[in-house]
DNA sequence: TGTCACTATCGGAAAATCCGATGGATTGAT
DNA sequence: ATCAATCCATCGGATTTTCCGATAGTGACA
């Protein structure tokens, strides 16, 4: 059985003619006929039954009708559908986020992806940077937005933008009103941070940074909730230091100084697998870096 | 798009293999890698990820993997579907009936029809000889159990059996316990019938012949109901002459009682168009036709 | 580095499709 | 009744496609 022979049956069926079919289809009426044959042989059943007007349609043939036109229609569909999946323009897009780059980066990169290809279904989960990595080598993420990775075995990173980081302190604080400040005066504080186990590596980053630069912090209170961080701050309970999207989250009532002995900026990085990385996460990656670099982040 | 390259592909990637699935298939590695090629350019993506140790699916792959196998199970049911209505084995079987073949000869062609062919829906209808006539030459019914039909143009009919014609009278009434009577001494009565439009030419027979006997029925009662007849009878109400079969419906307070001047049985007669006919009704005519051949309609 | 296992490619053989011409059958008109 | 027209079936040959075997190319593994 073969395809042809379904449309060409099809055809027939619906002209009620093999001549007339013949045409329609750009083939030779002898084709037809013989292909119906075949058809028709290869079933062990009679189709059409042939009068020298008309062709009407045995019940056998009836129902191969319906069925052949279904079938038809679901190669169609196969085929566009496979395309779709093919050019990226249908799937599923796994995309891991810290939270600064919810509110600052993504929204306008979604917003281009989106228009571009509406058909890709997207997730967006907020995670750490640890649990993105994770999630990536797992093939449970696509993509991922990150912060002080340097290179991991099938991962590819590349840098979105750059932010300083900003002392946060509560806005009763000494230095709340500062131009600006080093770190060794905050020794001996409490540190409002997030869990060592989201980013070790940027973790240790900061802390090593506070330690070569004179400032021990005393405790360090850990919340991996940037909402909560910020109501500690402000309340009061200790100091932090954080890129300056940071303060996007816009509202509570601490004070954004400047550290002046942390010039080198950290980067809110991308990170995904080009090796197994489907078509959607192709075309995320590139808008996204393409978005990036004509952004200039502003205070 | 070919069936066969559908089925090529379905085979590499449960084998995941080019070579291993060119075996099972029974033809030539190079050609699953021809059609492979050939299928992916004409989709314009690529189904598989060729690695010199294994071969993976694409995203479209996978899904066309799904898709494709569908298709394939859809057309072998395709086919299977026409070969079981060519064949008979399959499809609807609209049986018109008199109430008397119902309880005699009906139960037993159907039973060894139903048999034969389980597939086949069957649909029993309870209509009068007209009625079915005319749903037979409409197209909405296959066959009939009828009774007095000569020829019909496009119609064919077949005896089924043959049964004498009896005096149906209340048990009240003055010849109920006669061995035989003659028609004329039923001469002026009250008669039970069915309605005229049920059967105009067995109707205007059985009329006839009580003219042509010396018996002119007084008012004849129409009902196109046997039990309702039956029970007029019982009532006093009138008499009747019917067919022998009339009697299984076995029941009410009337007697049977034979005409010797009806020496010409009626018959019980299969109807079907055979133009037209669909191979259930072949089938079932042919049954039909041999069990009534093997019964002996007894009292 | 060499071997192994696998896919891609190529030329030619084999098979299937397709075409045009023709035959046979039926319908409708003259 | 005959003739023309229309339609499907059949046939031989041209064309296209499929298929095969051999061989080249490629990555994995020892």
């Amino acid at each position: 059985m073969e395809i042809r022979q379904l449309r060409y049956f099809v055809a027939v069926a619906e002209d009620g003619q093999f001549s007339r079919a013949a045409v329609r289809l750009g083939v030779a009426q002898s084709t037809i006929s013989e292909q119906i044959r075949s058809l028709e042989s290869e079933l062990g059943t009679e189709l059409l039954l042939r009068s020298s007007r008309t062709v009407l349609l045995t019940e056998a043939g009836a129902s191969f009708l319906d069925g052949a036109r279904r079938i038809l229609d679901d190669l169609t569909s196969l085929a566009d559908t496979a395309q779709e999946i093919g050019s990226g323009r249908r799937g599923r897009l796994r995309i891991g986020a810290l939270t600064p780059s919810l509110a600052t980066l993504i929204p306008g990169i979604l917003q281009t992806y989106a228009k571009r290809f509406p058909a890709v279904e997207v997730q967006l989960m907020r995670m750490s940077t640890d649990h993105q990595l994770n999630g990536l080598l797992a093939g449970d993420l696509d993509v991922g937005f990150v912060r002080g990775v340097h290179h991991r075995h099938g991962v590819r990173v590349e840098r979105l933008l750059e932010e300083p980081l900003l002392a946060v302190l509560p806005s009763t604080h000494r230095l709340a009103g500062a131009k600006s400040l080093s770190l060794s005066e905050l020794d001996g504080e409490t540190f409002i941070f997030w869990p060592r186990s989201d980013n070790a590596s940027f973790y240790d980053r900061i802390i090593a940074t506070c330690h070569e630069f004179g400032c021990i912090p005393g405790k360090i209170t850990a919340s991996a909730n940037m909402e909560t961080q910020m109501a500690l701050i402000s309340a009061g309970l200790g100091v932090s230091v954080q890129p300056l999207s940071f303060r996007s989250s816009g509202n509570a009532d601490v004070a954004f100084v400047p550290v002046h002995d942390l010039a080198k900026p950290v980067q809110m990085q991308l990170a995904w697998i080009p090796n197994t990385a489907t078509q959607p996460t192709r075309e995320f990656v590139s808008i996204a870096l393409e978005t990036a670099q004509n952004r200039v982040f502003t205070r």
